[in-house]
DNA sequence: TGTACATCAGTGAACGCGCGTTCACTGATGTAC
DNA sequence: TGTACATCAGTGAACGCGCGTTCACTGATGTAC
């Protein structure tokens, strides 16, 4: 963990000169990277703006040039976590057809974008029972998630005839199953990663176990 | 939310005279009550000492007679919430026979639990994923929690032949339908508990439907 | 029961520090002619 | 192409504030005789 920025930042090392706005948004992108560096071990409201305008490179009053407060940050952070988040549902959405094909497809694609993105999803789970006005943006980001997958879920065949609300309960427990999935490869020790995803392939399947035996009642 | 004390911690409303012994606990006590108070949307980083202080009605420096650091305190904190969360692991104990019962059974306890100390699972849950030294501490207790369950499943006749490692990963899933129930029931609007304890026994019975037809595979 | 001394929870002044925010500024980039 | 002016990202001094921690202290409670 380093405090220093990407040298790229603060000087033109390529040939082509660089417009003002391509400086100012390279900027902000330090801003933002400097923040989720430092959200890898605590809270989102224990950061300051002076640390963060520091580990960006700039001066704290520079700072109100690209946000009008920590919170107005975290505002983008959470813009920016969630783009990652629908990248990966994205993806995990092209492959249906069977549930075990589903699973183990849905669970490395999951594994893939967690690896890619730990700083987002670790920020992500972090946040989202820390409390305040971020927790609750991250609240309807995975619940719009969760209302997606009902949808996707009741074009299989057995889950046709499902009511709308059992098929919201399903698609919930999914959804934690995967946000517990989540948190432990972000606390996983390296080469525990196939151990991880083995037990959320299981999970999954003994889920989907129970779904032909179902009656509401 | 007052930032006053409870008055019998300060003056003795009582007859009969109060130990000094006595009344360092109770300072001690409003201490830790103040700190639950504020943490109920904040995380416990965010706390200082001077408002800790100042919400137990006693000045900054006497703190350090009853802990040697904010941190010290929060250890104390994760200790008294998981003695709750204990106490409802064992009121749960009580009931098993079968799954049904079970399910119904323990849906009311975590139900009765979380709404008489919604403080500490606010805490326990919050804390959870904050990262830092009470993370690991209230992941180990859970994690304990777990073994424990999947020790319980094991008495259940169809459970008796499963593998340790299946064995775990039913009672780590229905650890996160718990705490996802919790989570729930601490964002709840008022009157929405049946809806929720309703679907937590839905997501368990659907969980034990695939019990019967399970192949570790 | 009364006296003399010990204990110790709580006090209050003081410290240096990092915080968010204000303000007037600089100087490189961009634009109009 | 060259000149004059406008824009604006970043600067640096300054502010008042709450922070954790130190220290010598007070005075009620507790104990020994």
């Amino acid at each position: 963990m380093s405090n220093a920025v990407d040298i790229r930042t603060l000087m033109d090392v390529s040939e082509e000169p660089v417009s003002r706005q391509e400086r100012k948004q390279r900027t902000r992108q330090a801003l933002l990277d400097t923040a989720l560096e430092l959200l890898a071990d605590r809270p989102f409201a224990t950061l300051s703006l002076r640390e963060v305008a520091k580990g960006a490179g700039i001066v704290p009053t520079a700072f109100y040039r690209h946000f009008a407060s920590m919170e107005d940050l975290g505002v983008a952070l959470v813009e920016e976590a969630t783009r990652t988040l629908r990248g990966m549902i994205r993806s995990a959405r092209t492959d249906p057809d069977t549930y075990q094909g589903m699973i183990s497809a849905s669970v490395a694609t999951l594994h893939q974008f967690v690896r890619a993105h730990e700083d987002h999803f670790r920020f992500l789970a972090r946040e989202r029972y820390a409390g305040g006005g971020l927790a609750q943006a991250i609240g309807a980001e995975l619940r719009m998630f969760s209302g997606d997958l009902a949808i996707d879920l009741a074009r299989f065949p057995k889950l046709r005839e499902w009511s709308t609300e059992d098929l919201h309960m399903l698609a919930d427990l999914i959804v934690s199953v995967m946000l517990t999935t989540i948190v432990e490869l972000l606390e996983a020790r390296p080469g525990e990663d196939a151990k991880i995803t083995g037990t959320a392939e299981k999970r999954l399947r003994l889920i989907l176990l129970g779904v032909p035996h179902w009656k509401s009642a």
